[in-house]
DNA sequence: TATGAAACTATACAGTA
DNA sequence: TACTGTATAGTTTCATA
């Protein structure tokens, strides 16, 4: 993990449809050693994947919501945790320090949607109390993935 | 925007290097047909771009901190947010309703950083006053991008 | 939207420092 | 071990139907 990889790390997070010749220029290395250092780097986990980031309005899902939840008494983390995993409105869960227990990022189609989900963690009992704030805009924001298409 | 394009945006979120072969085999439409869908969704801004999916911790920046601010007073808020779109430890910032202005990510090399990046808010006379959380585990996570590697 | 040809790109390999 | 240049295999792109 040297200063090269890190500027072949920054060339794919700007893009990663360039192509090999295109990151050789920038970095001044052949193709081949480029594609080397990639392969590396995704074989060491340092690159995850590579992913489509998405335009949450394109697909329906105007609404950004962030949620702070602090959980009932005797619940199940493990179990709040699957439950939480695998809805598809939740882009992001952070367990977190601090008064709350779970920041929760949702991306929703409407109003309607956080309603149902607030109603959603009520019934379940899975929380003591919640606060939610919704994003007016991004000033700025990272690449976006959505679940449930 | 019908049921294929979500399909093909859900194969490139989960990896945008599949070949357009592996794609149309999957939404059942021929590889040029799945070539100018996804050119279309490119242009539409549907798909805003292709990029890698760091790991933080690969490049040094282990620690995820949630920070909420509320501005003080007399702050001009394009001031406020060029400053803040500038610096690289800031991945995500958010106007938010509720009692705080903004909403704002940071990956940090350490706390240190993190003191830093207070102790800047607060010489900078920006924020009135704040509230920091730290991630401990992530239950979902979204792809990350980090800035000035 | 499908087919097929052409252009381009990534990959594997042999060789070098 | 890291890099270069070349040959090959594979992919995307584009013209045409």
């Amino acid at each position: 993990m040297d200063t090269i990889d890190r500027k072949i790390a920054t060339c794919l997070m700007g893009d990663a449809r360039l192509s090999l010749a295109e990151i050789s220029a920038r970095v001044g290395l052949s193709t081949s050693a480029v594609n080397d250092r990639i392969q590396k780097l995704r074989q060491r986990g340092a690159i995850r994947g590579i992913r489509a980031d998405l335009d949450p309005a394109a697909f329906g899902r105007p609404v950004l919501a962030f949620l702070f939840v602090a959980l009932a008494r005797g619940i199940s983390e493990e179990a709040f945790r699957a439950d939480i995993a695998g809805r598809p409105e939740v882009t992001a869960c952070h367990h977190v320090t601090g008064g709350w227990n779970y920041l929760i990022q949702l991306r929703l189609e409407g109003l309607e949607a956080l309603e149902a989900f607030l109603s959603m963690l009520k019934a379940g009992g899975w929380i003591e109390r919640s606060e939610t704030m919704l994003s007016l805009s991004a000033v700025v924001e990272p690449p976006v993935i959505l679940r449930g298409l």
